[in-house]
DNA sequence: GATGAATGAGTTTTCATTCAT
DNA sequence: TATGAATGAAAACTCATTCAT
């Protein structure tokens, strides 16, 4: 079989397990199954994948692959005033979104099922985690550089905190029955309290 | 045996049971492993649980009772002012943050393995997520009756974003490298976060 | 279950298993063959041996250990004169010849089956059949030393010859065919081949 | 394809077989192994041969057909004296360990691993024996007849054991790590332990 | 009530063989 | 004729649950 035809068929039983993984979890799937969604031999499936964790391998790292992927597109420093953060900050969110749309339960998959598994995968996501809050460390140093973020932030936790509310929201998206207006609701109740917080105006000098 | 006595009995098995399943996760849990832990006999258990998922069950319903318990014993409206309302959320932080560091394993076996077992125990967290959404709901929902909140802040996704802050904080600080200085920070910045933003003072008005 | 029960079983699932090893092969052995012959459930097995291999290994050993023990109990040294030593060959060929006798298949399983499974079990045999080319060479160097054997006997290799007509006694007669008289005839022969060879009277000195 | 080319072919992947048996056994060689190891394709295989048995059965059957060859082309009758019979056990022991020289792992592949796969190839096995044990009955009849044998010789279980003799030496010496030196050694040792036993002429006489 | 030996359904994985190209 | 992708039967092994003592 050409190398390409082989290729294909990886491709096509990496994306068969995603479904089936995403749909009844990595234990209660059983290789039969994603030979079965396939119709497929279950012998077959051993000649693409050594092993259902293999495989299953395969399918955490193209998804963290592509989640990495939207912000490695992006730059951290390009941001010059507030306004243009903000409108980055609104872009991210909506690719990472997007990334999740095409199969929403992979969310799931990366954040629910995954840690569980091996330690190896664990330790794969954390790193993923950790590159996700080292970059949008980055982003707030470079506001707090430009003087359009507060000099006495806390970045390093304040990354972590962005980042839980984006993958929150990512994860709210996930849910079959949102509609498409709830991101909407998402990416502009992010942007209002990333920069004005939950405080009427008139009250902000009172917290004080 | 008296009803106090199995009572107890129950009681010692349960957290006999959260122990292992915290250190080795649900599927690599036998449960003889649960019988060795106590030196008792692998047909004891069963007179005391009906299965493994059942006890599993019970120690997850029993985790989510502690956390429930945290927001149920505060009253979403006593808050009054901007001041208060702050020293409330710093309060509920700290004591979902101590339910958690009796046992940090615990937030892994509520978070990571719980939902991957069963649909129930998974729309059981759902449940309590929910809750939890709601709570904070009406802690926001009061703030802007009040006025000391924002008069279009989108209490529902906004109260997501709290919780999902919370969590992830509880979650950082659940791993057994973290030290006490972290928890002061992360209280520090969820609630500047929340009361400020992250914009400096004088940029505040060109985002809009 | 006291231990001396769990040991008697231990005992007879190792007796079922070299019976039907025996009689099938160990490759065509399945361990569920072996759980049938005892009326016992497969699951039961594993309680006793951690695999199809160790229970091989476990009745290989066992056969070994029987065998060794027949030579153990004899002293190389205590033949004086031929004549001694020619009663005591006699004495160690009968009871090699019963040993096997109890169960005629555990020949085949130990020179034929082992050494093909593992390199481990493989490397045993060889150390049993080295254990006894050095007993045998220690027999042979007490009769030279005496002066009833040749001063120029190879006691090396003959002591691999004597062991190999020895052992290929055992097998012809784990044969369930062959009667107890061709018992009787090896025993003769072996003994009249060692002290007299196959010539002649009259020939011998022509050899030369 | 003409025959002769089909003929070739076959011949082809009997050496190879032969080859990949001998080093890793019977249940440890696949046919894509055989097949791997003349890089030719896995489906070929099945074109010249039936499956995995068949061949196994052809490569065995030429092993043992050389062997054969070695005795059959020896007369049973020739030897009129005790001095050419001497000369004759040498000179099939010698061929007999040439004809396993060539590939010293066939040794292994007849002996150990041949019987254990099907009743079929024990049979055969046995037959070959058995043939050898007549044959060599048939040297020792003729030594009798002629006179420079004891005639009071148990031919039957006597050829067995000169064959046992002769098969471990082959067994000794298909051990890869034994120098050219102990051919000789064992030649010698085989025909002193014929001719003359292990007994000091002076002592000869007290063993009866 | 306590025990732990017995059980067998359920899962992963291998590999000889087939057959469409 | 040659190929090698596809197949699925078969086998080892695990462990939640039962039940006789």
């Amino acid at each position: 079989m050409p190398r390409v035809k082989t290729e294909q068929k990886r491709r096509e039983i990496l994306d068969a397990a995603a479904e089936v993984f995403a749909r009844r979890g990595y234990h209660a799937t059983n290789v039969s199954h994603i030979a079965d969604h396939m119709s497929m031999g279950l012998g077959t499936f051993y000649r693409y994948f050594e092993s259902k964790l293999d495989v299953f391998h395969a399918v955490i790292e193209e998804v963290m692959g592509e989640v990495t992927m939207v912000i490695a597109h992006e730059s951290a420093t390009s941001s010059q005033t507030l306004y243009e953060y903000s409108a980055q900050v609104e872009r991210i969110g909506r690719m990472l979104f997007a990334a999740f749309q095409k199969n929403r339960a992979l969310a799931r998959l990366l954040f629910v099922e995954a840690p569980g598994i091996s330690a190896e995968l664990n330790e794969k996501l954390r790193e993923t985690t950790r590159f996700f809050g080292v970059a949008t460390e980055a982003y707030l140093e470079n506001g707090v550089k430009r003087g359009f973020l507060r000099p006495d932030l806390d970045r390093e936790v304040t990354a972590l905190m962005i980042n839980a509310i984006i993958f929150e929201g990512v994860r709210q998206l996930s849910d079959p029955n949102t509609d498409e207006a709830l991101l909407e609701r998402w990416i502009r109740a992010i942007t209002r309290l990333m920069f004005e917080g939950v405080a009427a105006r008139s009250d902000l000098t009172r917290t004080k």
